[in-house]
DNA sequence: ATACTTTATTTAAACGTTTAAACAAAATTT
DNA sequence: AAATTTTGTTTAAACGTTTAAATAAAGTAT
């Protein structure tokens, strides 16, 4: 616990009858073959005796450095956001450093406000999960030498830092599983947008129904970002009134999957007897749902060290190698058992 | 989008061809009685021109203010803590501060280090969910003189600027709602420990039920906080096979909510018509349980702004009044329709 | 015309570090 | 013994601000 007046340099220096920079250069295992060895000693003792902590502000002033990392999430209060984001607070922490976050809401807005007080606040470093259209942005981030790695979201064209989810294989995957289950003919809800993680999915879905000589016309339903509650169920009412032979839905979103079970409760779909649900991400409550639900995880843990790791990397050596992970999740049993 | 070279006080005293202390003191609105109108639009123009951001390092270095307040949660990954966080994240960013998050998991002793790191860090104050037995702790930082207000937990006896749910209020509230219900037989499942929010749920609980002509005895069973899964197990199967006339159980927590659906969803009860469940804290999956809920909502919304109101306000003059507000919030219905 | 006020601005120190360069003393080489 | 190298330490500037105090110029009172 830390005393009332902040100890700093010069009160070691005093205790010790040294200089200041003496002090610095011990603290800081500068110059070890240049300095005695017993002073060294001494120094240190005397530090840990105050119990002295570097004061941020100054360092980062002088080194330009200030220990602090930024995330920009998409919105904390969403379960996917607050899991990366306590992976990656797990994996930062260790390294002494600090984590400030920042909601951006899927607005480029918000997001470059919130870039410029990281920047501003003089964050070693960024871990980006980046809005629709921010292509510009990112390569300003990039220009200025700021290390950074994109998370979740990507720029297919762009050599951007970025570790994510091997979408096209997930949704691939998905489908895969849902054949093997025995199903023939599968909807798809996800969402209407130009991020190029979805268009992934999409490609993965539409590309393993091609392989298994499945239709996909009329049963990709695009919702938008917004107005979930609604427009969900309005897609998935349009999905079943088109598809009546429908026997499978499979998910984009772990939200998009909620707001399906949601419906499917409220308009008692028999699941999965006539209509298996497949969802995507992990969710805790995938279980109270009234029957067992396969659903793709993604390597969260992974993804979260991989970036960290990256940007320590970068940050002590910046301008080193692009990095571009794609990494791959699994298929996972949710294990409520069929109530009836 | 700031350019590469930072622009600092010296350009644009360069520019305007005056000195920097002028550049501050107009840029910080200082003496504006003092200095020619002229002057002072000029300096701003140019500023505005060459899109100057004070250095927050300098700044706090000089003004021992780091613009930044500190949060520290039980854990990022639970919901309960992501949605006070983004809360808070948002009350906080427009007064152009950045928020530090840490999870301190409940440990005394990652509390006591995130504290000191934040502290290190030069916050200006901290809001905080002090794990237990943290008294100490907590009066250390007020004998500091840091700005800080507890947020969910708090002591009873000391003084400690807190904002929080009524806690007895809530389970009081859902025993009274239960007998309103026709229940008549109540359980309640709860934490084993010592911290003062959850002895007064059970308080709560306890009186209500005993104005009700209620027992109580066998009916409260305590789990450990971790380990829930098969806790929350055991503590279930316990209390029905003590309880057979057993009508409703109470829940003290969303996550225990949740692992309480888990269960009935796996051992096939009769929810609502033979046992009602009523749960804590709001949660989107309440819905897709076969069955409607009433839950207990937290005014998380007021708490979070008026833990920030109150932070800046004591940020702005500190030693001010201590604040104690215990907060009320309300019983709400999850939409599900009964499924049958 | 001199003294005092007011107005507008500058000087310089300070915040707590880091670090290149200078320095002094001791050890080694010539 | 003088010159050189090595060892251990200090000096002082710098990072980008803020701010008390000093200063200069202009205006007002005597």
């Amino acid at each position: 616990m830390s005393k009332k007046g902040k100890v700093k340099l010069s009160d070691i220096a005093k205790e010790a009858e040294v200089s200041i920079a003496l002090v610095s250069y011990v603290l800081n295992n500068q110059h070890p073959d240049r300095i005695k060895k017993e002073t060294a000693a001494r120094i240190k003792k005397i530090a840990a005796k105050l119990n002295y902590r570097p004061n941020p502000l100054a360092k980062g002033l002088r080194t330009r450095k200030s220990n602090a990392i930024g995330l920009v999430l998409a919105d904390l209060a969403n379960p996917f956001s607050a899991q990366i984001a306590r992976i990656i607070e797990d994996n930062v922490i260790g390294s002494d450093y600090i984590l400030l976050i920042g909601s951006m809401d899927e607005s480029i807005v918000k997001f470059r406000k919130l870039i410029d007080t990281f920047i501003g606040h003089h964050v070693d470093g960024l871990i980006i999960v980046s809005p629709e259209y921010s292509k510009k942005e990112i390569k300003a981030i990039q220009k200025q030498g700021i290390p950074y790695v994109l998370i979740d979201r990507y720029f297919p064209d762009q050599p951007f830092n970025f570790v994510g989810n091997d979408n096209y294989f997930a949704t691939h995957a998905c489908v895969q599983r849902l054949v093997t289950n025995g199903r023939k003919s599968i909807g798809f809800i996800t969402h209407d947008t130009d991020y190029f993680h979805f268009s992934e999915r999409k490609r993965g879905f539409e590309s393993a129904c091609r392989e298994q000589g499945i239709q996909t016309e009329g049963r990709v339903m695009e919702v938008a970002l917004s107005g979930l509650k609604t427009n969900v169920k309005k897609a998935m009412d349009t999905l079943l009134a088109n598809n009546p032979d429908l026997d499978a839905i499979l998910f984009s979103t772990s939200v998009l999957t909620l707001y399906g079970l949601k419906y499917a409760v409220r308009n008692q779909l028999n699941v999965p007897e006539q209509i298996e649900f497949m969802g995507f991400d992990q969710a805790e409550y995938y279980d109270i749902f009234s029957s067992p639900m396969t659903y793709y995880e993604q390597p969260l843990e992974e993804i979260g060290k991989k970036a960290v790791d990256f940007l320590m990397l970068e940050i002590d050596n910046p301008g080193g190698q692009t990095i571009q992970e794609i990494v791959k999740g699994s298929l996972k049993e949710a294990v409520a058992p069929i109530v009836r």
